[in-house]
DNA sequence: TCCTTTTAGATAGCATGCTATATATACTTG
DNA sequence: CAAGTATATATAGCATGCTATCTAAAAGGA
């Protein structure tokens, strides 16, 4: 008896996660955004002026990653880099009045997608779907640690 | 209150789905695979000279990532493809004898992941977990079918 | 001060996955 | 059989994410 992919955890979690990404994608395309995009705009909404090492530890993301992200945001004209003050190493990130007003059709698109991707679900096993993932990302992460 | 990434499903399953794949990397990368070769690799084992076509039926996958995933396991020597016996435009996908040898290590390393990711949880945490993804999928595909 | 080390960011290069499109072969229909 | 359609694969071009490496500025120590 051989491996079967859907009862392989990192397969379906992966195919999931595409899916996911496939209906945001179709949501905030028509915005001008990718999904790369969003966890700055998230973190940015919230907090903006941050540099770029400060995204990188509030996102789990590389700093290559988010660097490259960035560049593209810039030519889209979602945020513009300010010197900082005092580190001249490091950049403020800001964001243009156009990602300011993409903020509630964004998060509005974010929610609907996890509305229909839960729909399903009792508030239980939603409550406990989110759990288990959390166990399971500690998990993982203790064994990168290693 | 803002958007928490944490609270969106889509946040962390992406984030899951990136973390199991570090956790396979590390693992496989040794052997000279990728994760993207897997699932192809995976099919194979069970269904040698399998076609193209046949295999982004079976995998989740579009015909392009297929086709491109392909090229970079005959460029590292993990298959070869031969021309269709009826139809010119197709051809079958054979393991080399390089691949056939990495059956073993390689589904063994991607049980290791996913003893390690799935640890703290009870056989019935698991059996809910698989349960619940199964329905997350499906949601998300018929939305996609819309 | 000068030198070394650390830190912030940029960049190169790659894999994975996508959409859109091109090409070549097969099929179907008049 | 010719003409048009359908199918199998290839390719171009892009976004996201990674590792590894480079550069420039800051910090620390002799």
């Amino acid at each position: 008896m051989s491996f079967d992919r859907n009862s392989s955890a990192g397969y379906v979690v992966n195919h999931m996660a595409r899916l996911f990404a496939e209906a945001l994608t179709r949501r905030i395309q028509p915005l001008g955004l990718g999904t790369g995009q969003f966890p700055i705009l998230l973190q940015l909404w919230s907090e903006e002026g941050l540099t770029q090492k400060q995204l990188v530890e509030r996102l789990d993301l590389e700093q290559a990653t988010v660097a490259n992200t960035l560049n593209r945001m810039e030519r889209d004209g979602l945020i513009v880099r300010k010197p900082h003050p005092v580190d001249g190493r490091s950049q403020c990130i800001h964001l243009t009045r156009k990602a300011r007003a993409l903020e509630k059709p964004a998060t509005e698109a974010a929610m609907a997608v996890n509305r229909i991707a839960l729909k399903t679900l009792s508030a239980s096993d939603e409550k406990r779907f989110f759990e288990t993932m959390a166990q399971v990302i500690g998990a993982l992460q203790s064994d990168l640690k290693t």
